[in-house]
Order: C-alpha cells, then sequence, then structure tokens
DNA sequence: CCAAAAGTGTTTAGGGTACACCCATGT
DNA sequence: ACATGGGTGTACCCTAAACACTTTTGG
C-alpha cells in the first residue's frame, strides 16, 4: 500500500531519565552529548528510534548501551516535540524513566560518555528540554511511589529498613517517623526478614530484609504503600 | 546546520479520546476515518503533527476541527509507535484525552466524519490500536478523577449533585453512597449553592451549584478529591 | 562506659464508611 | 394521598500521626 502522501516526516528520539539510589540518595544518571551541537554539555542518554523496533525496546536497548543492564523497570513518561526543541532539525523526543540498581551498575560501566551520578538537588544544567523532562520525572517517581511499592526496583536483593527509609526520605525530601515507617513497611507483608545484619553503619547492627518477589508481583499497586500522603 | 545523518524519519501523528457526560453516563466521542486503509470504520479522531505546531497546539487543532471547542481540557497520555501498527508505513501517534462539556459539542457539530458518542460500555471495535488508548485513557481518567477535581471538566456551569455523583459513579462504574458522597462535595469548599434548582428529573427539584473557579484553579491537585478510593 | 544507631508500643484525632428517616412537590 | 427523588446526621472503625525509651556493641 502506497505510503500517506503529503505527511512530513520526523526523527524520532528517546531520551532515558534513569534513577539509582546508593544507600543514601537518589541520583540520576547523566552522560557527555557525544556529537553536535552542544557536544561535550551534560545530557540524559538517549539515542533514535530504529526502524524495526518498537518504542519500548529502543528504550530498553539504549539503557542497556549505558548500563549493561537488561530486565529493568522502565515506563515511558511523555513525548516532547516542539519545534524548535533541538536546533538541527525538528526532532520528537519519547521519554523513559528507569529504576535501577545502582550497585549492578557500576559493576558493568561502559564510560565512552564519560557518565556520572548526581543527586537530586545538584542536577547540572541540561541540553535542550532535558532539564524539563528531569523535573517531570521526579515529580511522576513521587506520585508512583505514593501510590505503588515501585522504589524497591532501586534497592539491592538484600537491604535494611533504615535504608528503604532513607530512601522514602530521599524521594520525598522529608524526615520520616522511624517508628510509623517501619510499622507500615512491615505490615505491608512485602517484606521477608533475613538472619544476618548489616553492620557497616552501625554498631548494633541492622536486619536485612528481602522482598517476597511472589507478593510483589502480585499485590502490585496497593494504593499508598508506606504512607508518604 | 546540518540534519542529523543516517536517521530514518517517520509520519507523527495525534489521536485524541474525547470524553463527554450526558447527564447520566460518560461517553467517548469517535468517528468514521476518513481514508483508507479501513475507511469507514470506528476511529478515534485524529490527524497528523504540521510543521510548526507543537503537540499540545496540535491535538487542541485536531480537537476543534471536530467539536468546534478551544481552551478544553487536553493531556498528553502516551505515544503508540509499534513498527506495525499503522499498515501503510510506519507512523507514531501521540495520544491526548480530553474532557469536554457535551452540550457545548452539541451546539457546533461539524459531522463530516460522522462522529458518534458511545457509552463506556458500548465501545465498538476501533481501527489499529486505538482500542487499547481507550482502555488506557479509562483507566488514566480513574485515577486522576481519585485525586483531582478533574470531572468538573465535563460538566455544565450549573449543575446539581445528584448529576455529580452520577457522574463519578459513571467514571468508577459503581454506586456511591448519596450522603458521604455530598457530605464530601460540599466539604470541598469547591461548589457554590446556587438559588434555582433542576426541576426535569425530580418533583422536589435538586439545587443547581457551580464551580469556585478561583479556589478550583489553584486548589487543583489535592489529593482524594471525593475519596472514590 | 560511652556514643551511635536499631528497634519497639501507645495514645489520639480525623476521615471513611455504613446506615434510615424526613422533606418537597407534581400528579 | 402517594410516589418520587432530594436532602440530611450519627456511630463506629481504622489509619495516620505524634511521641520516648531500651537495646546492642564497637571503640
Amino acid at each position: 500500500m502506497k505510503k500517506y502522501p503529503e505527511v512530513k516526516r520526523y526523527p524520532v528520539a528517546i531520551d532515558c531519565i534513569i534513577f539509582g539510589f546508593d544507600g543514601s540518595e537518589v541520583k540520576l544518571l547523566l552522560i557527555h552529548r557525544g556529537f553536535d551541537p552542544q557536544k561535550g554539555k551534560w545530557s540524559l542518554m538517549g539515542g533514535f528510534v530504529e526502524d524495526t523496533e518498537s518504542l519500548d525496546n529502543s528504550a530498553a536497548r539504549i539503557l542497556k548501551n549505558l548500563t549493561g543492564l537488561e530486565n529493568v523497570y522502565m515506563e515511558q513518561l511523555l513525548t516532547f516535540g516542539n519545534p524548535n526543541r533541538d536546533p538541527v532539525e525538528r526532532t520528537f523526543s519519547v521519554v523513559y524513566f528507569a529504576l535501577i540498581d545502582i550497585h549492578k551498575y557500576e559493576a558493568q560501566l561502559t564510560d565512552n560518555y564519560r557518565p556520572q551520578w548526581f543527586a537530586l538537588k545538584e542536577i547540572p544544567k541540561l541540553i535542550f528540554d532535558h532539564s524539563t523532562m528531569v523535573d517531570l520525572a521526579k515529580e511522576k517517581l513521587r506520585v508512583k511511589a505514593t501510590h505503588s511499592p515501585i522504589l524497591f526496583e532501586l534497592l539491592p536483593e538484600k537491604f535494611t529498613i533504615p535504608q528503604l527509609r532513607c530512601l522514602y526520605e530521599s524521594v520525598f525530601d522529608k524526615a520520616l517517623d522511624k517508628r510509623n515507617f517501619s510499622r507500615k513497611a512491615l505490615s505491608g507483608e512485602l517484606l521477608v526478614k533475613l538472619k544476618d545484619k548489616e553492620k557497616a553503619s552501625s554498631k548494633k547492627g541492622a536486619f536485612y530484609f528481602r522482598l517476597d518477589k511472589k507478593k510483589y508481583n502480585t499485590h502490585f499497586n496497593p494504593a499508598n504503600v508506606f504512607g508518604v500522603s
């Protein structure tokens, strides 16, 4: 069948907002843009959609290129398409955000782009409309975290309750009551207590927990998981 | 500056999901597709993004073409881009959803496309991936309505509490307690009681209310407005 | 023995839900 | 007078929030 006549065509790109958690703060992975214009400036990781891949697959490919990671939590956020957002030519960008275990990342670093993690409060000026994308993603992360246990995607297999609380405090940028938090976290029945303790950050040591994956996968979507509302 | 070399280019389209409320049910506006393939089949209203307009503007233009309405609540939902979603050629579709006052629409009907309103439970088979888009929009509407007073966009200037409740019942597809509902609706302080009554649907008559636009515009975004959670 | 972080219970207030009767009026 | 839908109030429960002390152990 003939192609649509008289229709303009444009490059379609993906940009990835990649969140990680280093144990005390949520961070964002940025790269140095690899080509002109604005070569060398801080940018989100991105790339053009290839001819045979879906948007989701394209985002996954781009994420893998940078981090080496597969099967990562990713979600489409929004598409940007202002006519002048890219000075080279009009380009549409479909923005994804990803949540990764920052420790797995560190093991598989490829640094062609000299990637770097930035704390949410110390994000530098970014090219084009990437700063807007990041702001939107931060807001989305908060909204989703309020209604679903999505933040577990940022944690390693084993983690402690204080680490978990710290993660929520970082995302919502406010202090949470230790007692109320741990009660809510444990009441969800998503956590399984392990025998061993994390001893690096206190003398007493904090018990490790892991996620009950079965319950996590079915339960995924209860309203207001840890009551950060 | 030179264009990006070696990058494939694609048509980018908008599809609009248009919700209305006729006083007893939420409905969706569909059209007959105007060209091949699948000419004449039920479809969302759509069109290609033009060269100088933003995505938001393009969606607004397309909505206006069909409904005659401007300054309508619209929001970008998600972008679809599976390689084979359109059999003619690969096309990306940025989906928007709009909430309109169905009465204003009826006044300005243009019917080149023989548009028709369908109750949410009676939506026919749609072309391409449009059914998926609609499902997604229905879900999104519920989520947003749970956390913000967005459904007022579907109502006329003057409306009664029973009408409002009926709207929520239609969106959430469940019966809501009359007493609890009206208490919550009124406690929000978004509603202003008017002197006159709607007398068509009962002998006693129900008082009209209108939205306090000032409070609506500032307040917009309180959590869980009418507690349908 | 002291510092530093982990862990744990109770009380209170507010919001959500369930539930039943009277009111106004057109016919 | 009666049928129809509009409008209101109360009791209970559950969840969220506030709040302080004991435990463990490395140094």
